[in-house]
DNA sequence: ATCGAATTTCGGTTTTTACCGAAATAACTG
DNA sequence: CAGTTATTTCGGTAAAAACCGAAATTCGAT
């Protein structure tokens, strides 16, 4: 009847139910996982109603993880001449993309996890009775995750190019670091 | 009849409860993020009973959760004299505790998925018979994969001094980049 | 406004994951 | 080498997450 469904070969289909796998170990659910891993490869927008029957998810299942992936940032919907239906596909290259994945989670977890640490060591400092090793561990942590925060700021503004850059040639942080303790 | 549960104070159960939802969001067992937490701003070393009754799970609960841990690098047994129970402590401070879980994560996850792809592009190289934008797709990613590997083992070996000094000056970063360019 | 297609919502079901507690095993003591 | 105490394994159960499909809603064209 409806003649969409992408045929894969073997070696891509592989490919998303690795990725669907990795994902659901960080914590993303398989199948959105899954879906975003056909976007990714697939190199025209995809219609949910294609992604469905070439995943064999039920379609509203797809629609749920379609928003999902929205709201993180990682696809976003385009309109093709002639077709009343939506069709989606990725945002920006593999380093948007896992820039945007960091960012959200940033948003999402750190910083809640922050604000309950700032909270925690205030009403400690209040409340006086609290153990005062357990005080010292909870500054510890808050520090820890304001320092990581600020690190990850810094490196968020980033260009892609000098990232790469960096990778490319062995040692290069170490030697700037060398330098950076003169900044 | 034993007398080991240990009194925490609201403020402490708070927290405890905190971490094992963030934890559960990362993709680590909310129980086993609740022991880690109580191991973390204990002290003192606990037994794995003291840990079961504090936090109301099973014996067993804890039991498997304290060898994850350890699977984890983040806890080890200590033995304290005139007890036959083993005890377990925190590893390290929260540098240490993060490098921790970034290694194992990367070891788990990141690893095999870089395997995975290097295999999946050299079939596609092979057997020639998949898309070319499929193909270029799944370069892009391996390559992606590759330095940001690269750039984690860089990161990896530095001391967390020098981390928390590039943290503590804004700017640090992009500032170093300026020099970076004609290392 | 009305019809038809596309999308989303939502209750119920399935699947997965986490957890308990009994039984087995291991470790220690006298 | 019993007997005791501590720990782990494991089968069953409970809780949570994911998924489906029907019904409701939205959207667009006529």
């Amino acid at each position: 009847m409806t003649e969409i469904k992408l045929e894969l070969n073997p070696i891509i289909t592989e490919f998303i139910l690795h990725w669907g796998e990795m994902g659901s170990r960080w914590g993303i659910n398989r199948t959105i996982a899954q879906i975003h891993a056909l976007l990714y490869i697939s190199p025209k927008a995809l219609t949910a109603e294609a992604i469905s029957e070439t995943l064999s998810v039920a379609r509203s299942t797809v629609s749920t993880g379609l928003r999902e992936l929205q709201s993180w940032g990682l696809i976003k919907v385009v309109h093709v001449l002639g077709d009343r239906k939506d069709h989606f596909e990725i945002i920006g290259d593999v380093w948007e993309m896992f820039r945007a994945v960091l960012d959200e989670r940033k948003r999402r977890e750190l910083d809640p996890a922050l604000s309950m640490l700032q909270e925690t060591v205030a009403e400690f400092e209040t409340s006086a009775e609290g153990d005062p090793a357990m005080h010292e561990k909870m500054i510890e942590l808050l520090d820890f995750f304001e320092t990581a925060s600020e690190i990850y700021e810094q490196a968020q503004v980033l260009p892609t190019e000098t990232l790469v850059q960096i990778a490319k040639k062995r040692d290069t942080i170490s030697k700037i670091l060398n330098l950076a303790t003169r900044v």
